[in-house]
DNA sequence: CGTTCAATTGACTCGTTGGTCCTTTTTGAT
DNA sequence: ATCAAAAAGGACCAACGAGTCAATTGAACG
């Protein structure tokens, strides 16, 4: 439920994904089939993030998109300031139009302290950590078995 | 940015209204001005909100609506439930189709722990501390010097 | 130079939410 | 019995996010 909107969570898994290519451009055709995203709205999501500065895009042969920055230095924030993603509007729980600390709505206290945490999440992740965490994934997951949990929050 | 869905926030502000006429019917229409919402629209959400069981409506000369049980057993959660709001599903934070504890996306701990909290505020917070806000509210908020915070989570 | 590859762009579809408006039903009161 | 008050219900509209598709632009390479 605390979910970002669908073409942040591509974004990010997408981001994660490229960083494996280290530096070398990757197809947007491919990403969007190894993260099992629809390829022309990848296509405009990963535009989106080249204007803002986080990937850069070649066309023409060998071209391809490759993050502008390091991986750790990208954090989910930065995607979601790119895209806009709601979840970064500081915005009332029940809607009220005027909702700030002096004139609360019943919620409030709650949703700051909410809001606080995820923003601390967004900027304390990185692309860098999604992409270990995908890595560690693909090991994991054809390997069946499992046993041992992989969580890190 | 933890925010229900529109119509929900509507139901539960109106319900802390409602509450206010201690068993008297109240006309929806009333309660849209009082609590500024569109009139038409609340007429739908109470609709619902009728049908699963949490308001009683009465049409025809003194009708109106009121809360089907005592406000304090009324959660927020009920009042999702009935609208189907979509905080309560259960879904990842970065869109995943399988994202359990077995197979975590990366946000999977985090999002875990932010939906834990969300759905014990839901399920603590009931209309009528809603209503006890709101009645505050409108205490303080024409007095305008205000002075004290009148926060409480 | 021209071909081919790959991202870019714009037009379009589709489903959901929020919202309006008008008509129909139900009900109490005279 | 009738009238008026009130919710119920249906048709409709606008905006937005997600997604598709086809045409275009730009870049490398032979």
């Amino acid at each position: 439920m605390p979910a970002l909107a669908q073409g942040t969570g591509y974004a990010v898994l997408a981001m994660g994904y490229i960083t494996s290519a280290a530096g070398k451009p990757m197809l947007v055709r491919s990403v969007a089939e190894a993260c099992d995203i629809p390829a022309p709205y990848l296509s405009k999501i990963i535009n989106r993030l080249a204007r803002a500065g986080l990937v850069k895009t070649q066309r023409g042969v060998n071209g391809g998109v490759l993050l502008a920055r390091e991986a750790r230095d990208i954090s989910l924030k930065d995607v979601c300031i790119a895209l806009d993603d709601p979840v970064i509007e500081k915005r009332c729980m029940l809607g009220t139009e005027v909702c700030s600390d002096e004139r609360a709505c019943p919620a409030h206290d709650f949703n700051m302290s909410v809001r606080d945490k995820m923003l601390t999440f967004l900027e304390e992740t990185s692309i860098a950590d999604v992409s270990a965490f995908e890595v560690q994934r693909r090991w994991n997951s054809p390997g069946a078995a499992a046993g041992e949990a992989t969580n890190r929050s």
